[in-house]
DNA sequence: GCATCTGTTCTATGAGTTGTAGAACAGACC
DNA sequence: GGTCTGTTCTACAACTCATAGAACAGATGC
């Protein structure tokens, strides 16, 4: 599994990590049963420290995506989640309005959401 | 113009006023020329301190979506701004990811940026 | 048993952000 | 002249972010 994280970005380290594997479970690179390096394995990989991989797996965990035991370390497994919805809809309206504020065409925008949604697709077959 | 913020919320109270206004503009209820509330006035309706209000308003117009002068306050004004169209489809991937990670079908969160987008639409019209 | 790796928890520190606060200046308006 | 405006400056408490060190306990392999 590559995870690259960018050290100098205004993006917290802990939410690109949690960013890349959201994304890796979209694209079906990460399934269900599949498991993460250790805490402190991915935090040297990547020259961090491993309390800032903890919070970023502590934060997967909490959003129902990641089972962390003491014994299998962490594994992709998805449960469901309340609340998730209203949250996840009222984000999506911000990030879509952003872009017709901008200026894209309603149609321009649609585009890319099916695009982007067809790479998940694609990968995952 | 109303404009609800949420003073419990973990969303910074600037970046709530800086996503209503975005989400005014992108429905239309925000229009090229139309003016803002001036940031102590804002402030005090709000029951905000108008330091947190400028910083929305700042953050707005380095995005190209406000001017700002002496004379005539905030006013709506769109100009293009260089960058903007690789950021946000970067942060559409991580949003879209998250809903089909959770479980969510494509066509299902196709659905939810289509309902949303002819929401804004619906509102202009 | 022993060493090692793991997740977990605690404290701590320095840098930066958030929100509030007060003050002052200058342009615009009546 | 008085008032409203945006702008800028300093300042403060609370919080976040990332790092750091230490310690504990369960699991694994020899």
């Amino acid at each position: 599994m590559i995870l690259d994280v960018d050290l100098t970005s205004e993006v917290p380290i802990y939410q690109q990590i949690h960013d890349r594997v959201v994304e890796a479970i979209a694209a079906g690179e990460l399934a269900d049963g599949d498991a993460l390096p250790s805490t402190r394995q991915l935090a040297v990989d990547l020259g961090i420290n491993f309390h800032t991989v903890n919070k970023a797996y502590d934060q997967l965990r909490r959003e129902g995506l990641l089972l962390i035991t003491r014994k299998s370390g962490a594994v992709v497994q998805r449960v469901s989640t309340a609340g998730f919805a209203a949250d996840w809809q009222a984000r999506l309206k911000t990030l879509l309005a952003e872009a017709i504020a901008h200026g894209l065409d309603e149609r321009e925008v649609l585009g890319h959401c099916e695009t982007t949604l067809r790479a998940f697709e694609e990968v995952r077959a």
